[in-house]
DNA sequence: GCAAAAGTGTTTAGCTTACACCCATGA
DNA sequence: TCATGGGTGTAAGCTAAACACTTTTGC
């Protein structure tokens, strides 16, 4: 092979977020408006370069610090904490992905309970919490009418739908979907978490059953509340547990 | 934030291969003799540079070919016509994982039938297929017992680890181990898959009922064979269908 | 005939579904 | 009182697990 691999090319390498979290029964993700070219003014995940000392798990966790104020949640922990799960997506290295130089970035997903108002960091002039079906325009029109103009910067429109879709296929079989509630929750809470990421209707008698049966998923914690109006419900905590045995399953659409 | 985004430190990217393949009713993985430091004479999976002009997906399959001969297969196409599956992993970048310089390496999986003799290529001095319980001490030996001299360089183990995982966990639910076998296979051939991936024995009568009476998942040829002994068994391809709903269950163990 | 692998049938247990029904609160 | 959401009971239907049994080859 006459190709030298001492000669390799450089590459910049970032890390891009796709941070989702369920507010009014509706799938959002966290968009910046890009303050600069190229794709001045248009929405983006946010993101930024790695570091030269720091790994790719530490650089996706300053930036959610510094785009949310949200801490990632250490996964050895027992249970959440007021913070945010956070793992690697995939990666997209494209070389025409960047048109200034060639980039790799490498996706985290991150799951965050309802915040209120995000802030803005670094070169963003502004963030908000988009539905994801706005920023998809309302799952498969890209199948559908291929050309219409793009609101997400780059290949982060791709790169939002993978995340979506991990999501959605990973509360199936784990605890996850606890990491879009807050500390203490309701099952009816927990019910429509799932609802909105799935789109779906499901039947709360069942789904109560289901994940009060599962051993070790949800810890009641003592309390009670009616923040939801009706009968008071009982209050959780999510159990040790993050693996879904039997998977709670989804209704086909 | 004091941090200038144009002044992004430079790095390296490879793409590394987890190939899987089942032999000798054992599951193994492609290594690499390394004939160059660091890490010189030991065991290493199959990768090299990105270059400047090629996507990661194509950077794979370009390593792939050199490494073993074989072709990547279009995941749109609609049978396997002696290719192997391959998808990205996941990605590397502690900033010590390479002594030489900051390499991120993009990690992917491939699943090939059982071959002939892996050839060398490029800088490697020679490659074999070696039992992944060799590779890895035994499931868990990294838990049981720290420190024990590795056999594989730089994060490899981890990286392999990662990948046969990967594989196990989505032969419960997708097609994927069809991927194991020839374009014709008999039901008894996939059993044996399963059972050597996931080192267990299943119920050759259920697994019989549960794989022939998913539709679209197994098509019959109309031969069949006896190279396995007993009674003709009849050949089959792999269908369209992707996904295996409901999953294969794998054992407790 | 005998061993070996391929298939089929049947029973039982567990799980999902659908839905009737009751409970506890706020307005 | 009524609307609202929380929670329990129950019967029908599907699936997997376990295993007895038949089929078809090679030796």
């Amino acid at each position: 092979m006459p190709y030298d691999p001492s000669a390799f090319p450089p590459f910049a390498v970032t890390v891009d977020l796709v941070v989702l979290t369920v507010r009014r029964h509706s799938l959002c993700a966290l968009v910046v408006r890009r303050g600069e070219p190229p794709f001045q003014g248009r929405w983006a995940l946010p993101g930024g370069f790695v570091r030269a000392d720091e790994d790719l798990a530490g650089a996706a966790a300053r930036e959610l610090v510094e785009e949310t104020g949200l801490h990632a949640l250490d996964p050895s922990a027992p249970a959440p904490a007021g913070g945010a799960h956070l793992e690697q997506l995939a990666t997209y290295g494209d070389p025409d992905r960047d048109p200034r130089m060639r980039v790799v970035s490498v996706a985290h997903l991150a799951l965050s309970p309802d915040l209120p108002a995000p802030r803005a960091g670094g070169d963003a002039q502004g963030a908000r919490w988009a539905p994801v079906e706005d920023l998809l325009g309302q799952e498969g029109a890209l199948a559908r009418e291929d050309e219409q103009p793009a609101l997400l910067a780059f290949d982060h429109a791709r790169i939002l739908a993978d995340g979506v879709e991990r999501a959605r296929s990973k509360i199936e079989y784990s605890s996850l979907a606890t990491a879009f509630c807050p500390q203490e929750f309701t099952v009816g809470e927990l019910r429509r978490v799932y609802e909105a990421v799935w789109g779906v209707a499901l039947d709360p008698r069942n789904f109560h059953r289901k994940v009060t049966g599962t051993p070790g998923f949800l810890v009641p914690t003592g309390g009670t509340t009616t923040r939801q109006g009706g009968r008071p419900a009982q209050l959780f905590r999510a159990g040790g547990a993050t693996l879904l045995n039997p998977p709670m399953l989804r209704p086909e659409v």
